[in-house]
DNA sequence: CCAACGCAAGAGCACTGCTCTCGTTTTTGT
DNA sequence: ACAAAAACGAGAGCAGTGCTCTTGCGTTGG
């Protein structure tokens, strides 16, 4: 059954999955322009012609490699969230403060110092995704390049790219969902326009997240500042005007945040 | 003299003007990767090889269409400012606000009527530039995608392209240096890394702009930002995103300009 | 006036994406 | 189990590319 006739179809993927190897050997050596389909098929040690009965053009090839880059920084900003999931109130597991008094002390402080907690988490989750795309970014440029650059020319991203295309925006949502879900998110009271509330309900709805347009909307600027800094940093832009690039990004991406409405909560108030 | 030995020379940047016309023709029609010499070679009648006395490869055109397009960016925006440039003052130039009790007006709302008409016109300045920086885009895609999308594979950025490069950056630096000057400016109070700091220092000796560097940190984001949205918007980031992408960018510009302190004074005071 | 230089044209090289054909191998239907 | 059908690999070939080299023509300057 699937173990005679997968012969034939494991024998596929391995060979697709080769050839989207040594294209992204290519990709990350000389760049998305100079990648060539014969010298992947040379590289492999076949026909060049042969390479199109796996992909029909290079530009399916590029959107196979695009779809796999989208996936690659989605996983690593969702592994970054993951490893900075809030603790479930396990006790031990954080730093154990002193209890010497017990419960003697009045409970909604000590409501308060979990909610200074749990804000302060959905901080550090929110740098770490930033940081984990950063390093992805900073790790694999011309991969970067590719999915967050100039499209190909005759390129239009075809469907199966956009919901790999979301999820670090997504991952992004989450972490502003719960801290809202917390009430822990200060929400900007500013006047909107009509259409771009619309916008931000129209998203809401479809992501069915609860989150305030306002919030929405800042956290589509957030998303869209955190690649320009990313792209400007890659793309030679910051060249002779950031030098510390790591503790620029870091600095900006904590404002972004706090515009987001994730503010880092003093030791004891938050003004 | 000049007008004699002229001739050739005029006849060869006139000749180069037509080669950039055309290869600019072609950018704006497929993309900077379609660009191809010998397409633009046989669109003005020359044998390929006739236009390399004029471009000594491909690269160098592109070069040379990259720093035209800065240059054409570049000028959109700070025609943009001067278009919105404050005037000196003109009685009877702007709305002419009743003068029933000529001087009798206590003097210090007199001046802080002034101080939020200029707040106001400072905010009016950086929306125009980045409206400029933004319509600029929309009409030429490609010259965009050329200079703020992934760089071309071998290259890197010649120091004439630096220049500019950097004239939008420094069309919104002027905006908040005068609005700093005028003393409209809210610096952030925020705790900011010593190596950003440096950072920030380096670039206001170098533009000789006196900026704390916080307000130079948050200029930085905001341009880094400006940009993100752009390319997010040309590069098909916010399909099924944000639809209203005007009303959208204009409340992102907003916003950006309050976090580098430029705030929209309210009629009467700001809180 | 003639050498020197700038210029245009053509041929040619190595490369690309892509198509078509032609055997071979593997899968599948009966 | 055997034949039909589908998938596959290799090669030749087409049109196009960037770029180099050589050749001849025209203008420029000593």
């Amino acid at each position: 059954m699937t173990a005679i006739r997968g012969a034939r179809e494991r024998a596929r993927s391995e060979i697709t999955e080769a050839i989207k190897d040594e294209a992204r050997k290519q990709l990350a050596a000389e760049g998305a322009a100079k990648l060539s389909l014969r010298a992947v098929a040379r590289e492999l040690g076949m026909a060049s012609s042969a390479l199109y009965r796996y992909f029909p053009s290079r530009d399916d090839l590029l959107t196979a490699l695009i779809v796999d880059a989208y996936n690659a920084l989605g996983a690593a900003a969702e592994r970054a969230r993951d490893a900075h999931a809030e603790p479930p109130a396990a006790p031990g597991t954080t730093t154990r403060r002193p209890e010497s008094g017990a419960t003697s002390r009045p409970e909604k402080a000590a409501r308060g110092e979990a909610r200074a907690r749990a804000a302060e988490h959905a901080l550090a989750q929110w740098c770490a995704i930033c940081t984990a795309v950063r390093d992805w970014a900073l790790a694999h440029p011309h991969e970067y390049a590719l999915i967050y650059g100039s499209p190909v020319p005759g390129y239009h991203a075809p469907h199966t790219t956009t919901e790999p295309a979301a999820r670090v925006g997504l991952a992004l949502i989450g972490v502003a969902r719960d801290a809202h879900a917390a009430g822990l998110l200060k929400e900007p009271a500013e006047p909107l326009p009509d259409a771009v509330v619309a916008d931000a309900l129209a998203l809401g709805a479809e992501l069915d997240v609860e989150l305030p347009p306002a919030v929405l909307a800042r956290l589509i600027g957030a998303w869209a500042q955190l690649f320009g800094l990313l792209s400007f940093e890659l793309f030679g832009q910051f060249n002779r005007v950031v030098e510390a690039r790591g503790a620029f990004f870091e600095q900006a991406v904590r404002q972004l945040a706090g515009s987001v409405g994730l503010v880092a909560p003093g030791p004891h108030a938050t003004t």
